[in-house]
DNA sequence: ACCCAGTGTGTAAACGTTTACACATTTTGA
DNA sequence: TCAAAATGTGTAAACGTTTACACACTGGGT
């Protein structure tokens, strides 16, 4: 078993209290106590239990990062500068990963609560809406995506102007048929979606079937190859995430290799095969430690001032243009 | 502020021991007193909470995973596993990123001690045997990677096997001289390169030098750079890791396409798209998810049972020939 | 000589649980 | 019929902090 504070005050021949108030470095000392004190916490090697003083604040130094799935290039990056900013205010981040399913979303917001996390960090899934005013949360920055009808701070990226600059990068070219893949359930996919078909508006390219899927690399390469038989005439895709792209493109490899000779496919992400392929393919590049970060930073603003007035930042993808 | 226990006391008109029972289910309870706890504990919206448990049993339901970068997609995807292992078990995971700094490593050991967190997932930095002993810390379990003269529970892969099949594949080829670039400071780097150099004893083939920088995508190209003007008759290359390789092949479309067409690229770790760019690439797929799980479950044994004897896994990568 | 502000320290309560113990009541078994 | 066991409940202590409050002492200004 650990010291806890009790022993620091024996040895060092004083109350619990002024122990407390040097290693909290406020109130009154005399230097003398001070130095008994540091030199009783050093010989003990002491270490403050974090859980007794989370119980006493009523609130502990930890976030809960709620995300749909960290194997996701996107978000791990998030993770990854979020991390960094939790760690630089002397936070840690607790994770949680929802694979979209809006049950354990539900629960992890529990659980946080429960665990009194200083602050939560969430991409909602579609249905979330419900689970969000049901119990009484901690401070709550929405990132990537928002909750409709909700005035929420959060850090989103504009996804139809991006997907609308993709889609019309291709439009520029010479393609008959666009299909465009998505991610299934997120409103994200249906940002993109809007963007993607707002870009056909007094075009002559005809656009193809809007598919949705889960965003995993198997599920675009499976869609891809359905899209390949069913529709043949589909001579170029529009994906929306790096995932996806990355099936879609093994499938397009083997089953389709005109298309992609052609320049006929672009995606969100900028996976890094997208810029060595031949010919390279156009991207949208999101920012997404610029994201993580700007959404930890909100959440750290919001801990320390509950009642400032609600942010709601928006950031751009930039289109990063390629194609031999 | 939410309600406790003792609101759900007074409203079932109890006293709080019979309450915690109710919600622990174990000991002796009435069917009446049990059904009046449930409807107030509903009725008030009641959550315990986890604080209060944690410091009162003097264990938390949070396990710790230090590892140096979770945006590496073998971290990541290790990072999916133990999640998911750890949520099944009812667990949540705080998660500390090192960048392969000891000093960081140290102080996150020291916070999730603090934390009191039920138990650690660690893949060490070279330096860390000290830290390990320095303090009383909680269950641990080593991944990916040992930290010499320790005899801990650890999962890992066999590097140096693996890294004698992946060198003794490219030497089946007919390359003249080969190159390797591992990541800097790991233990991991260490084996891979024993087992490179292995692969050389008795082959005609001539090593040429051997790079260790850190594991970024951007350290992988300038080292390839390097090489290229450095050694030009470098005619095959190895490398230690999906990062270092994407970076270094990039370089070498552009500035060494002879050395792809005659295959002379492999690396750890498949990334996407070593499978679909021509010719496609030979690689070492390491079971990132069996790691993962194998760890999380491990380390869940050793919380229910600190006595259990150490259990030391290797697991073996798969080589994946590949090469149009 | 007295008061007040500024220092320095200790005592004890509080945070929300779990649980050992005590006590009361009921059931069981001889 | 009575002891022992089983059942049900409450009281209070403990986990390790922080901090409000009380108290004591110092020194300076009147």
């Amino acid at each position: 078993m650990s010291h806890s504070i009790k022993d620091v005050a024996l040895r060092a021949g004083c109350s619990i209290a002024t122990v407390s108030r040097v290693l909290a470095g406020k109130g009154y000392i005399s230097d003398e106590a001070r130095q008994k004190v540091e030199a009783a916490v050093k010989e003990l090697g002491y270490r403050p239990n974090r859980v007794a003083r989370s119980l006493r604040a009523q609130r502990s130094r930890v976030i809960g990062l709620v995300l749909s799935d960290i194997c996701n290039p996107f978000f791990s990056e998030i993770s990854r500068a979020v991390e960094r900013v939790a760690v630089r205010h002397g936070y840690t981040v607790l994770i949680c990963n929802t694979d979209e399913d809006p049950k354990r979303e539900e629960h992890f917001l529990k659980l946080l609560e429960e665990e009194k996390v200083a602050g939560i960090l969430l991409s909602p899934t579609r249905a979330s809406a419900k689970s969000l005013d049901s119990s009484i949360l901690p401070p709550l920055v929405l990132f990537d995506r928002k909750v409709a009808g909700k005035h929420l701070d959060s850090v989103v990226i504009d996804n139809e102007e991006a997907a609308l600059k993709l889609t019309r990068h291709l439009l520029a070219g010479k393609h008959q048929k666009i299909a465009g893949i998505f991610g299934a359930k997120s409103y994200t996919a249906s940002a993109r979606i809007k963007g993607f078909q707002a870009a056909f508006i007094g075009a002559e390219t005809r656009m193809a079937g809007i598919y949705q899927v889960p965003a995993f690399e198997a599920e675009g390469a499976r869609i891809m190859a359905e899209i390949l038989t069913n529709e043949p005439l589909v001579d170029a895709v529009v994906c929306s995430s790096a995932l996806l792209a990355t099936g879609a493109y093994t499938t397009l490899r083997q089953k389709g290799p005109h298309l992609l000779e052609a320049g006929g496919f672009v995606c969100f992400d900028d996976p890094s095969w997208a810029s060595f392929v031949e010919p390279s393919v156009s991207v949208i590049r999101q920012p997404a430690t610029t994201l993580g970060e700007a959404a930890a930073d909100l959440l750290m603003k919001r801990i320390v001032d509950p009642t400032r007035s609600v942010s709601e930042i928006v950031l751009r993808g930039d289109l990063i243009e390629r194609g031999k």
